[in-house]
DNA sequence: GAGGCAAACGCAAAATATTTGCTTTATGAA
DNA sequence: TTCATAAAGCAAATATTTTGCGTTTGCCTC
């Protein structure tokens, strides 16, 4: 039941969930995805297939819980003296990674969690960075759209896409997306 | 394997299907989703397990094969005599049907189907629908935006929030969608 | 730093679900 | 009608998930 995260953090909960997570990325990346049972994890991290049942509940919570770590973005944004810079350049960085394989394997993991709360995560990520880029624009003198702006002229255009039509998730686009979005700035 | 549609539509195998399709929506109403299992849906189609195994290869392929049906815009979108008008009328019925519970987990469900083809699948939906609108108003003599732009406008947010953050999948950021994308229009 | 409480884990049996080989049925074409 | 074959049924073999219970281990208080 409880699929939130460690609520001890201390010493072996803290293990055993590592040592899982470990395992899962180390089969994911030898194993085709039907291969990828919770007694294979299980075995592989030394621990118990019912120890996994009662934390994760299943298998696609587990996988979408690592995944979700590949999501979050690793550091701060580059800075290129300009937003429209910044934006085309995390950006694309973001577009190789979600249109690899494994990137659209770990998109469709997330996606397949039925807890909303990891969703609403990568959310929150965006929101984030977005209200970074957009201060470290100000404080350079430049305008700029506002997060709520930034989010459904961009994020929103290159995640459904990504999600939707992974075709059209191209650099190209992004340039257009963020052409769109900042001309239109207030 | 065969995760495609009737390869022969005649007969046994049609009913088969429908008959399947209808105990998963039969269940779905009266169950919580994880008492929904394939055994059950093969007791009550009056089928066995293995037919439904063989044939969608597991449960969330089928509950997709049964939710991308709720999506499919089921009649001529209404004509209010103007673009903006009809993209409203349109978009709040469809907010108002995907934010409802049922709604939720049907997109859920549709998210989580492992095949690609199902997501397209709505895209074209979208697509098209979108196409009949623009064609429309320009019949009218009424200037509108392309297709892509329509799409990146207005169903990408709209679709970004109903996924990540449905609090906002609101009529009054419709509203803003549809005006922001009509003004930009080329 | 000694106890005590409860969370988390391990183990193994029981309950379910999934896969598979083989047989039977029924459709579409000759 | 007959034939060839895709799809379904059946049941045994596997694999998985769930569950009850005993044990370990953080964490908190005194």
């Amino acid at each position: 039941m409880p699929i939130k995260e460690a609520v001890r953090p201390g010493g072996r909960s803290a293990r055993v969930q590592e040592a899982v997570h470990q395992a899962v990325r180390e089969l994911q990346a030898v194993t085709p995805r039907d291969e990828l049972t919770v007694p294979r994890i299980a075995e592989r991290a030394g621990v118990t297939p019912s120890t996994i049942y009662r934390r994760w509940g299943n298998l696609s919570e587990l996988v979408a819980d690592v995944s979700v770590e590949r999501m979050r973005p690793d550091d701060d944004p580059v800075d290129t003296g300009a937003l429209a810079g910044d934006l085309q350049v995390w950006g694309e960085q973001y577009l190789e990674e979600m249109t690899s394989v494994p990137g659209q394997r770990a998109l469709n993991d997330v996606m397949a969690s039925a807890d909303g709360g990891r969703r609403e995560r990568c959310y929150r990520y965006s929101e984030s960075l977005m209200g970074t880029l957009r201060e470290r624009a100000l404080a350079r003198g430049e305008g700029a759209p506002s997060v709520v702006q930034l989010i459904d002229g961009i994020i929103a255009p290159m995640t459904y896409r990504l999600l939707y039509d992974p075709e059209a998730a191209t650099v190209d686009n992004l340039r257009r997306w963020i052409a769109g979005t900042l001309t239109n700035e207030k």
